[in-house]
DNA sequence: TAAAAAATCAGGGTAAACACTTATTTTTTC
DNA sequence: GAAAAAATAAGTGTTTACCCTGATTTTTTA
């Protein structure tokens, strides 16, 4: 029996890359490529996969979000999360959301496939590069972190800090959002609380560092 | 006669994504393939292609000393920048090292070919998507007093962006560096005109793509 | 050793960000 | 349907960034 191979992702050249280089496995079976969310999720629905290696950076959904609805509607789907992101915030939040794994675009075949398996047996993976410093972080943060856990952000914080990362002056995202520049600017106070910054420079390598932008 | 092309590039997936998505094509020839800037160098030598796929960004040599290095050293050889840098300020830099053609990795097929004829025929291909931004700037830098046509950042002002980007503010960096506020903001404004931004975001942004931070 | 590039500094202004406070309405969650 | 969280808004400042102009001195390069 293969192990059956969904994969999502933006980047033809690395769809192409995975498609060619899982298909000279005898053991596995890619069962669906998709370009977006919305075709991942109609496509998960009619054919659904043992593993699903999915990009968290794609043009018309949040991967957060994508891997919370797939692990709920889906849970017999493993996720892995597979991208360029080396970002602390991004690998807890997707393995909160119920992703299973978690590799860099980089990685070679052998972590690849080390991922997938591991994964098909109901087993966390994450990137060996990337194991020391979470492991550090998940242990410092339950020593350190107050209770609030202080980095969650709205969905509308999020929209902000991604358009503040994008140039956009406060009064001009006030105006795309059809807000009162005082709430935009509250909102901007409360990002660099949650975030620890005192100012723009901070809150721009945070969305970064988020996938937010780039 | 077949277009030979060679592949540098650290990410296996990518590596591998190219060779499978070129070696489709009967007018294309995938001559050689490197994982790094030093086998890049020892092949070309031996194994001279039309073309040039490469990765701005390898472990062990600078993409934009090496295009220069290449553009000298193997003139015949039509260099096609690909990567994942939005930038100005790379783009500008790789033109001006000798690169003929300048993509992004999430490009898709057509583009991909597009560039590879049009480099070959010794004519410079820019992703359409760079164009008309990149025009913009070439086009204001030419207006402005930016001595040479303003492409690399001298030593003092790659100092002040990184400090930038750190998160000090302009007194604080006059402070830290014995220098006046107003020397501080003149390296600034000449960092915004080189890199093409109007903001602290924009130079942040240049600041991290360069790795001067992070 | 000239010329070019880089680094230094300033006046005088406008616009935006930052800081601290308070408060109402809407949405979500239990 | 009550409690909690999120989103909205504002008053009143201070500080910093941004934009235009101009300049001199030091260092590097041809």
């Amino acid at each position: 029996m293969k192990i059956r191979v969904a994969i999502a992702d933006d980047h033809p050249l690395i769809l192409r890359g995975l498609q060619n280089l899982l298909s000279n496995h005898m053991d596995i079976e890619v069962s669906g490529i998709y370009e977006n969310g919305s075709e991942l999720l109609a496509g998960l629905t009619v054919n659904t996969p043992d593993i699903l290696l999915l990009d968290i950076q794609m043009p018309d959904k949040n991967g957060l979000e994508l891997t919370g609805i797939i692990a709920h509607q889906f849970p017999e789907v493993g996720i892995i999360a597979l991208t360029n992101i080396d970002s602390q915030f991004y690998i807890k939040s997707m393995l909160n959301q119920g992703a299973l794994g978690y590799i860099l675009k980089n990685s070679n075949e052998d972590i690849l496939l080390e991922a997938i398996k591991t994964v098909y047996n109901r087993e966390p993976y994450l990137e060996p590069a990337l194991r020391e410093r979470t492991w550090r972080n998940m242990i410092k943060a339950q020593h350190v972190t107050s209770p609030d856990g202080g980095q969650s952000l709205t969905r509308r914080e999020k929209e902000i800090l991604q358009l503040i990362a994008r140039e956009f002056t406060s009064q001009e995202i006030a105006d795309k959002l059809f807000l009162s520049l005082r709430t935009v600017e509250t909102h901007r106070m409360n990002l660099m609380l949650k975030l620890g910054t005192k100012n723009m420079v901070g809150l721009v390598k945070a969305a970064i560092q988020m996938g937010l932008v780039e």
